[in-house]
DNA sequence: AAGTATAGGTAAATAATATTTACTTATTAA
DNA sequence: TTAATAAGTAAATATTATTTACCTATACTT
C-alpha cells in the first residue's frame, strides 16, 4: 500500500507549467498544448490529472490559498483587538496580492466567471476566510470598537473591493505600489472614512 | 453617399443574441454558433460586424456604458457639494448594476481578464467616468467637504471597490438586495468609516 | 518469485469551437 | 442602367480541448 500521497513528477510538472505561464499571460490565451510543452509531458497527462483546464487553475489557486490562510493565521497570533487584527488582515492581504501576481490574478480576474469556481476547493478556503473577517467584525461590534450601524458583510465589502480594487491595476498594468503605504491609505479609509472632521 | 449610420438589421440582431445569451450564461459558454442561431443569422456574418468574439462583448458593453454615463450626468444635475454628488453616483452605479445585470456580469466578470478590453472603446468610457469621479473628489478636498490625507485614487478604489464587491453576489448567486439599503449602508461606510466615535 | 493490479505516462484520434474564404444577393449613388 | 459596395450565406479550415487506446514500471499479494 502507498503510504506517502507525494504528487507525481509530472503532475507536479503541469502545476508548475502553469503557474509559470500564468505569470504573464491571462488563462484562456493559455493552452494545453503550451502547458504540456512548457512542462515536458504530453498533453494527455494533463487529463489524467485534471478534469479540465479551469479545475488546473483552481487546484493553482487551492494551493495559494492554502499558504496565504497559513500566514493569515500567523501574522494574527498574538494581535489584540478587532481594528488591530483588521489592520493586519488588511495589510497581509495586499502583500499577498503585491508578491504573488499569479495569485492576484487568477482570483481577481480568472475564476469568478465560471459556476465551476464555486464548486471548487478552492472556494471553500475563500469561504472560510471570509468566515475569519466576519468573526472580527463581529467580535469588534461586541466590545465596542466597530460601530454597529452597518451590517458586518458590507463592511467585509468594503474592505475587500478596497484592497482589491487597488490591487487590480497592480496585476493588470504591471504598476508597483508599496504594501505598507497602500494598506496605511486604505486602513485609514475603512477606519475612518472620507469626511472631513 | 449613406447619409445615416443605422445599424443593419443582421447585426442589431447579432447584439440582441449576445446580450440575451450573457443574461443567463457567462461569456466563455456561450459560442459563436449560439450566438449565430439565437440571432437567427450566419455564424459568418459575426465576423462581417466584429473581429471576434470578444470583441462583440466589448460592443455590448460599450453600449450600456453610454446609457449609464447618459444617465449618470442627467442625475448629477442640480447636486450641490462634492458628498451629494459622491452619495448620488454610489446610488446610481448601484442601481445600475440591480437592473442590469448583463451589464454587471461583463463590466465585472468578463473582460477585465483580456488585455484587448484596455485598447477598447467601451474602456475609454470607463476611464471618462473615472475621471469625474476624481474631479468631484479632489472638488471636495478643496472646499474642505473631503478630508485630504488620503489620496483621490485611493478614495475611488475604496468607493467602487465597495460597490462592486457588494455587487457581484447578486450577479453570481443571483441575489436580490435593495438599492435602496446597500447604497445607504456604502455611502455610510465610505464616509464615515466603521469605527465607533 | 510469479502474477497481477495499478499508477505514471505516451501518441494519436476525435470533438468542439473559432475564424476565414469564396461566393451570392440586394441596395444605392452616379 | 450600371458599377460599386453593403448585407448576407455556406462551406472549408484552423485552432484548441478532450478522449481513447495503449505501453511500462513498480509495488503488493500469495
Amino acid at each position: 500500500m502507498k503510504t506517502t500521497d507525494a504528487i507525481p513528477p509530472g503532475k507536479g510538472k503541469i502545476i508548475n507549467a502553469m503557474r509559470e505561464l500564468l505569470e504573464n499571460r491571462n488563462f484562456s490565451s493559455i493552452t494545453i498544448s503550451e502547458i504540456a510543452s512548457t512542462a515536458g509531458v504530453t498533453e494527455g497527462l494533463i487529463y489524467k490529472y485534471f478534469k479540465d483546464k479551469r479545475e488546473l487553475l483552481h487546484y493553482v489557486l487551492k494551493e495559494h490559498y492554502e499558504f496565504f490562510l497559513l500566514q493569515i493565521e500567523r501574522d494574527l497570533k498574538g494581535v489584540q483587538g478587532a481594528l488591530n487584527k483588521l489592520r493586519k488582515i488588511i495589510w497581509s492581504s495586499i502583500d499577498r496580492y503585491a508578491n504573488h501576481r499569479v495569485f492576484g490574478r487568477i482570483i481577481l480576474l480568472e475564476v469568478r466567471n465560471s459556476d465551476q469556481y464555486f464548486k471548487s476547493e478552492a472556494y471553500q478556503l475563500v469561504k472560510k476566510f471570509n468566515r475569519i473577517i466576519l468573526d472580527i467584525i463581529e467580535e469588534g461590534m461586541e466590545n465596542g470598537e466597530i460601530n454597529k450601524d452597518v451590517p458586518p458583510s458590507y463592511i467585509r465589502h468594503a474592505m475587500f473591493g478596497a484592497i482589491e480594487h487597488a490591487c487590480l491595476n497592480r496585476i493588470i498594468f504591471n504598476e508597483t505600489v508599496s504594501t505598507d503605504e497602500a494598506a496605511e491609505q486604505i486602513t485609514e479609509l475603512v477606519f475612518n472614512g472620507i469626511k472631513a472632521q
